[in-house]
DNA sequence: TTCAGAAGGATTTTT
DNA sequence: TCCTTCTGAA
């Protein structure tokens, strides 16, 4: 048992170190951002196994990601070279896994369970709409799964959900969640929220199980612990029923999933719940500079609901906070992608780009693709949620449970076999009258030969495309997949296709396989397979290695940056313009000061005074977000460029006259900045190809400008009449400049 | 049943 | 704009 006797303690602050080795009954770290949380949680771990406290096997730490437990298991190790054991450290969501496939059969379902996940409880909700005959109510899918997995973090049953809730829609909700409920269970199948509840359910009716993992787990650990849930809350009760072991780190200013259930009481009840409990707070900041702390300080001191906390440094005041104010979207990224250009010639690596929502990334990929910088883009359409990925976990999950109808219902005719919506629709019906499942209808249509010759035929040939997948499942996980795709004529069909798109689809296919033979050699089984791949978070695939990273800021939280680009701080994005009520703009500052936290030297902050949405101009102008004017004025640079504000140029002005009325002719006239011969050259060179006069040269620009949202004026000479411009497009070579151009028409 | 073209809706944030 | 869904013809 005798390790380092806690050498590394030494690395350790005061406080820290008391809440590393005070480890007797519950207790609250409550930290700022960059204070060392999660290294004060994993010391602890450490400490525990190597003062030979607890075994390691004896410890459940939780974290928010399989990124993060992976992170802190990792750390772990580190610390303790001989460790024996190890802890067991994941997710709330796959510690429900684990223990709902040992006992699932104790609540009702089967052990070999699916898991569904967002795309999969939409597929269901479709069915559930058919059977309800509600096609064309108002509800959307989204609407319902947000609403119905909202009231699953109340605990609140369909029958309950209808008493409760104030919703004036709450009568169809409550028969859709009723009816989506018993689907799911028809198929053996449960979402993210049931992993949760069932969990909960399980503990909470079966005493000897409940004591069976309360009396196993010495010594439980949460981090991010702001961000629990009530059933999740519920599980930590339960698990720390015997020991009362309990640490839990968070920081009420960081918490931001209040619209998917956290409930921001759990830390701020944290007294009261564990009477005994030892509070611990950890204020000094180890990763940003002052003038960063401030701002973020400054900001979330604007929010009422918390205790408060002032974050300290040792670390200099750094540069203060850099504003930029874009005339468009492809502005904003023209910008950012021209300084991280700069910074990455100055040698710096770990930017971060960092947005309210998904979409926004396409301007910074598509900069960022033409200037050569790689980029590490997190969320999206991430690997596992491509269609092919998801169709191939599905022919392994009918072939593993054929009762999943939601797998089922994915790959029947994928690709296409020839069972179409009618058919569908008959075995929908088939199976709702004889309560059974998809497969077991179809079995018995089979049998009882009820199907027009065709359609037997083609449902014939399926079901022995199962059964056959069936006997696959017996080999090596890799050879099990790569054996049903074949079989599934999938990858033909991809093959046949043969288009870049389908290309690629091959390949990521290949990629599954290869993964699927990596953790096949680990000694993963399928199952276990399954479950990763269900329960793997965009942030999963994090490489921290990348220079440029582009993310959304909820999946920012944990990380740190060196440079960090806050990105489309206007109204109505961020905050976002469905977050406006005060509770929702609490959040959203919360959100604004773990994006500035983030950072450990320097913060951009941009926005963009017009941005378009579906492809369509924003009508009006935005304005700068109210977070900006939270933060202290003095510890921010307007870097908005006179340059920069002549690309504002409203559609159909043009060029020349926009740039007379806005800043006065004699202002730039005749100023020459850095030339650059080769674009003027092919400039000249276009107006004669083209026969363009100088009249249209400067529509040619205006084009330019409106195009690629950038390019910047060198020179401009007055001729009376005409306008002549020089444009530069700065940070790209003549070659991509012709690339560009050549995708644009003159009017 | 499938395909192609047209129309219409969608964007918060995640396990 | 892009993706999904609807419609009608083959």
């Amino acid at each position: 048992m005798k390790g380092s006797s806690g050498d590394y303690l030494k690395h350790l602050n005061e406080e820290q170190k008391f809440a590393v080795t005070h480890t007797e009954g519950p207790m609250l770290i409550l930290a700022g951002a960059g204070s060392g949380k999660t290294r004060t949680i994993t010391y602890k771990i450490a400490y525990l196994i190597d003062q030979g406290i607890c075994r390691a096997e004896r410890i459940l730490a939780v974290t928010f990601t399989n990124k993060a437990a992976e992170e802190m298991r990792s750390r772990v190790e580190a610390l303790l070279t001989h460790l024996a054991a190890a802890p067991l450290v994941c997710t709330f969501h796959s510690f429900c896994v684990r223990v709902l496939r040992q006992h699932a059969d104790l609540i009702g379902y089967r052990r070999d369970f699916t898991i569904c996940d967002r795309e999969d409880q939409k597929r269901v909700l479709k069915t559930v709409y058919q059977e309800l005959n509600l096609r064309d109510s108002n509800l959307s899918l989204h609407k319902a799964c947000a609403t119905i997995s909202w009231a699953k973090n109340k605990n609140w049953s369909p029958k309950v959900y209808r008493k409760e809730s104030g919703s004036s829609e709450k009568e169809e909700i409550s028969r859709i969640y009723g009816a989506y409920q018993r689907f799911l269970k028809r198929s053996n199948a449960v979402d993210f929220d049931d992993l949760l509840l069932l969990t909960g359910r399980l503990l909470k009716k079966h005493r000897d199980v409940r004591e069976r993992y309360g009396e196993w787990y010495q010594y439980f650990l949460v981090d991010e612990y702001q961000d629990t849930n009530r059933p999740q809350y519920d599980l930590i009760k339960n698990l720390t029923c015997v020991h009362q072991n309990i640490s839990v780190v968070g920081d009420e200013d960081q918490s931001i999933y209040g619209f998917r259930g956290a409930d921001i009481g759990n830390i701020l009840r944290f007294e009261t719940d564990f009477a005994t409990a030892t509070i611990v707070k950890l204020e000094q900041n180890y990763r940003s500079n002052q003038n960063i702390l401030d701002a973020a300080t400054g900001l979330v001191s604007n929010n009422v609901h918390r205790k408060g906390k002032v974050l300290w440094t040792q670390k200099p005041t750094g540069e203060p906070l850099e504003l930029f104010a874009a005339p468009d979207a492809r502005g904003e990224a023209y910008f950012v992608s021209q300084k991280i250009y700069q910074h990455l010639q100055e040698g710096e690596k770990g930017l971060a780009v960092l947005y309210r929502t998904n979409f926004q990334s396409r301007q910074f990929e598509e900069f960022l693709r033409r200037v050569d910088i790689p980029y590490n883009l997190i969320g999206g359409v991430s690997f596992y949620h491509r269609k092919e990925i998801k169709d191939a976990l599905a022919y392994l999950r009918v072939a593993v449970n054929p009762d999943d109808n939601v797998s089922l219902m994915r790959i029947i005719n994928e690709p296409p076999r020839g069972i179409g919506r009618v058919t569908m629709d008959r075995l929908q019906q088939m199976a709702r009258d004889e309560r059974t499942t998809l497969w077991g209808a179809l079995c018995k249509g089979l049998e009882e030969n009820v199907f027009p010759a065709r359609t037997h035929l083609a449902l014939e040939r399926f079901f022995k495309l199962i059964r056959r997948s069936q006997e696959f499942i017996e080999l090596p996980l890799h050879l099990s997949l790569d054996k049903t795709l074949e079989a599934s004529g999938y990858v033909e069909v991809l093959r046949r296709e043969d288009s870049e798109g389908s290309h690629n689809r091959i390949l990521n296919l290949k990629e599954l396989v290869t993964v699927a033979k990596e953790q096949a050699v680990q000694g993963y089984t399928l199952q276990e397979f399954l479950d990763q791949a269900a329960l793997r978070s965009e942030a999963d695939d994090y490489d921290q290695s990348a220079a440029v990273s582009l993310m959304t800021l909820h999946n920012a939280k944990g990380l740190e940056f060196p440079i960090v680009f806050l990105v489309g701080c206007e109204e109505g994005l961020f905050p976002h313009s469905r977050s406006l009520s005060e509770e929702d703009l609490e959040e959203e500052r919360r959100l604004c000061y773990v994006g500035l936290t983030r950072a450990q030297k320097r913060i951009y902050l941009t926005y963009s005074r017009r941005r378009r949405f579906f492809g369509r101009e924003g009508s009006e102008t935005n304005s700068p977000s109210r977070f900006l004017k939270e933060i202290p004025k003095h510890l921010v640079r307007d870097c908005s460029s006179p340059l920069a504000s002549l690309e504002f140029v409203q559609p159909n002005v043009r060029f020349g006259e926009t740039f007379y009325r806005r800043r006065g002719q004699s202002r730039f006239s005749g100023k020459t900045y850095d030339s650059v011969e080769s674009v003027r050259g092919f400039l000249q060179e276009l107006s004669q190809k083209r026969a363009v006069s100088h009249r249209r040269f400067v529509s040619g620009a205006e084009i330019l400008h409106q195009k690629l949202g950038y390019g910047r004026i060198l020179h401009v000479q007055d001729t009376g009449n005409d306008l002549k411009i020089t444009v530069k497009f700065p940070g790209i070579g003549i070659k991509k400049f012709l690339q560009s151009y050549a995708r644009l028409k003159l009017v």
